[in-house]
DNA sequence: CCGGTAATTCGATAATTATCGAAATATGAA
DNA sequence: TTCATATTTCGATAATTATCGAATTACCGG
């Protein structure tokens, strides 16, 4: 993963809105949720949340795609998977506290 | 983990010159390194430079300690570990591409 | 085709952030 | 104490980002 793709990443989950509306979407699953909707929400203006969720996407973190009328966003796990990744490997290569800790988090989910 | 502590780390991270800096602590490791020796190498302006690490400090991804006339900056392990966990936990529970990029990270590293 | 709904793009403004030089603080050495 | 080094804090400016309303685009049902 090149430097700027990761600082992208981060940054789209750097703000309060746009971290709120990816983690309705982690919770929304493979249904995803319309564009409206998570406006309505967060009670955030329509426009103001397509600009978060533009950011997002170019960020790889969520795709969307059409029905009908609405536009429905889906978290991609792949491109999470790909920053987890980055954090592991790249920046803390080795260092046992960092995959204790991950360790802790996939067994708990485990559980 | 509060949202507002994961908006404050993704920030962190989310902007070139820092990121540098924090990996450049990560290959350091324990030994860490002085601020001065940051911002020479990667040609930032000092005050520019502490600006950006008390931002990383701030976030709990850096710790700092002074020695004699020096600062000597370390990666904090525990809080990118928190940040991890709470990227798995908080945004991703139970996803498996996630578990599944992350275990085989763990796995290369112990490779 | 027309009216209504859903979302995006545009344009403007307010708020935040990045950057640097200059001044201030802290340490150690002569 | 005085000087030099290392870093931070301050103040200013430039650049980026967040937010919203208005206009635009896309789609569907009559």
């Amino acid at each position: 993963m090149k430097i700027a793709t990761a600082t992208d990443a981060f940054a789209a989950l750097s703000q309060e809105t746009r971290l709120a509306a990816f983690r309705l979407l982690v919770r929304a699953g493979p249904a995803g949720l319309p564009a409206g909707e998570i406006a309505r929400t967060l009670g955030t203006a329509p426009s103001t949340l397509s600009t978060h969720l533009g950011l997002l996407q170019r960020a790889g973190l969520v795709s969307s795609e059409r029905r009908s009328r609405r536009i429905v966003y889906r978290a991609d796990f792949d491109g999470v998977g790909a920053l987890m990744r980055y954090l592991m490997e790249d920046c803390c290569k080795g260092h046992k506290t960092v995959q204790a800790a991950v360790r802790a988090a996939i067994e708990d989910e485990a559980a």
